[in-house]
RNA sequence: GGCGGGGUUCCCGAGCGGUCAAAGGGGACGGACUGUAAAUCCGUUGGCUCAGCCUUCGAAGGUUCGAAUCCUUCCCCCGCCA
């Protein structure tokens, strides 16, 4: 362990607390245990998640133990950061099962080899009897909880805060406690709880950890972070085309900080903002893929948007016609999963082609239909057969 | 416990007896432009057997020719005081 590991390990940091501590803690030269806790409140690990998964990894490249917490007991409460409002509570069931899909992604970016990583849920030891609870809760005054920007905001702005939001901090403080952490690792939205699991470290007699903080990935929509609930994301186990699009139709701004905190590099000077987000795609689909699978999906992208042609592989959809008519809204409604109505909408909008000629008719005769492509926007298409 | 303020369509937020499927903004979707970028412009945005019909304004009842708007009861939320 030298002073360049912790260059390294702090390198694209927001923040490394408290100064000098991540240093003192590598000076102990053992493998340290560094934590981190995502909460299964989505089926889906997103690029967000990635960005603090990949400096995770980085650790564990140097050498040290990444305890990674499933916060199977912390979902059903939710974290309010950067939250206006509660969320709403998880069922056991849903819980588990983000869980387990939770781990499977998880691993797309962390070694899973067991000697480097412990996997935890903190059900394990948050699911306390009262007088544990008493203990914990006695470590932290109410100033405190309120210090935090999220409470402070919210009161002054007389929205409520949830006595099981402000019981979160203390869980995860608790969670460092459990594991005996000795780094934990976040966003920078998270350093308040960081932080706070060092006094609550404390209290319980522990050496405190360092606490590092990773930049926020802004979502593709440029204005908030990343977010399965504001449907601003990529997901890591989304299908090879979404992953290439959508990262497409990021706005340029984004480019720097996607390269930096997904990639670590800069987009290469030399390519103009369309051929780095190119690059850019084709790397997030081979990391979260395979390589095989970014060539096919650039070809499609291509196919699809830059000749304005149909993909290779269009899905057939049987058809059926009824008194030699075929009811467009129908059909599209079905196939496409829009209400009637929005279907409507699409044909007298012009935004239904078949075989590249936009359609207005609601009805239409199933031979003009057999065997053609329908088109919906700009991306779905399905290729017709009317059945007989 | 007392006093006051609220619950409106995906979100915010107007409406306060008819002209309300409900202003405005956001978001989303479609179109033009284009690099599936940004910006801009246009259109749409409850459902349906769509020139009409049906269901929505916390819930249930009621008044009325007619209610998101008035009355009653209930449920929920917020603030202040105690």
């Amino acid at each position: 362990m030298t002073g360049d590991d912790a260059e390294l390990l702090a390198r694209g940091a927001v923040e490394v607390l408290p100064a000098g501590e991540l240093e003192r803690k590598l000076a102990l030269g053992r493998p340290l245990r560094v934590k981190l806790g995502i909460d299964p409140t989505a089926p889906d690990i997103h690029l967000g998640h990635t960005v603090v998964l990949g400096k995770l990894r980085t650790f564990q490249d140097a050498g040290h133990i990444v305890v990674l917490i499933i916060g199977d007991f912390t979902a059903r409460i939710g974290d309010p950061s950067g939250r206006s409002e509660l969320r709403p509570m998880l069922s056991v069931e849903q819980i588990e099962e983000n869980a387990r899909s939770y781990q499977e992604q998880a691993f797309k970016v962390i070694d899973p080899d067991p000697s480097r990583l412990e996997l935890r849920r903190n059900s394990e030891w948050l699911d306390m009897d009262m007088t544990s609870l008493l203990g914990l809760v006695r470590t932290t005054t109410v100033g405190q909880l309120l210090e935090r920007d999220d409470f402070a905001n919210r009161r002054a702005r007389g929205e409520p805060v949830s006595m099981l939001e402000l019981l979160y901090p203390l869980m995860q403080g608790y969670d460092s406690v459990a594991v005996s952490a000795d780094v934990e690792l976040g966003g920078s939205d998270q350093t308040f709880n960081l932080l706070l699991a060092r006094d609550i470290q404390r209290a319980y007699n522990q050496p405190q950890q360092a606490v590092l903080t990773m930049p926020l990935l802004v979502g593709i929509d440029g204005q908030e972070k990343m977010s399965k609930s504001l449907g601003n994301q990529i997901g890591v186990s989304d299908p090879p085309g979404e992953i290439y699009g959508r990262t497409m139709s990021i706005p340029d701004e984004l480019l720097d900080s996607y390269f930096r905190l997904l990639l670590g590099s800069e987009p290469p000077s030399d390519l103009s903002p369309r051929d780095a987000k190119r690059l850019l795609a084709k790397e997030l689909v081979t990391r979260f893929d395979s390589r095989a699978a970014a060539e096919e999906a650039e070809a499609e992208w291509d196919q699809v948007f830059v000749k304005q042609g149909e993909p290779e592989q269009v899905e057939e959809a049987q058809i059926e016609s009824t008194d030699g008519i075929v009811h467009m809204p129908a059909v599209i409604a079905a196939l496409f999963d829009v209400s009637r109505s929005d279907a409507r909408r699409l044909l007298t909008s012009g935004g239904v082609h078949l075989d590249d000629q936009p359609i207005e008719d609601i009805d239409l005769p199933p031979e003009r239909l057999d065997g053609r492509v329908l088109r919906i926007g700009r991306r779905r298409f399905r290729r017709l057969r009317v059945k007989r």
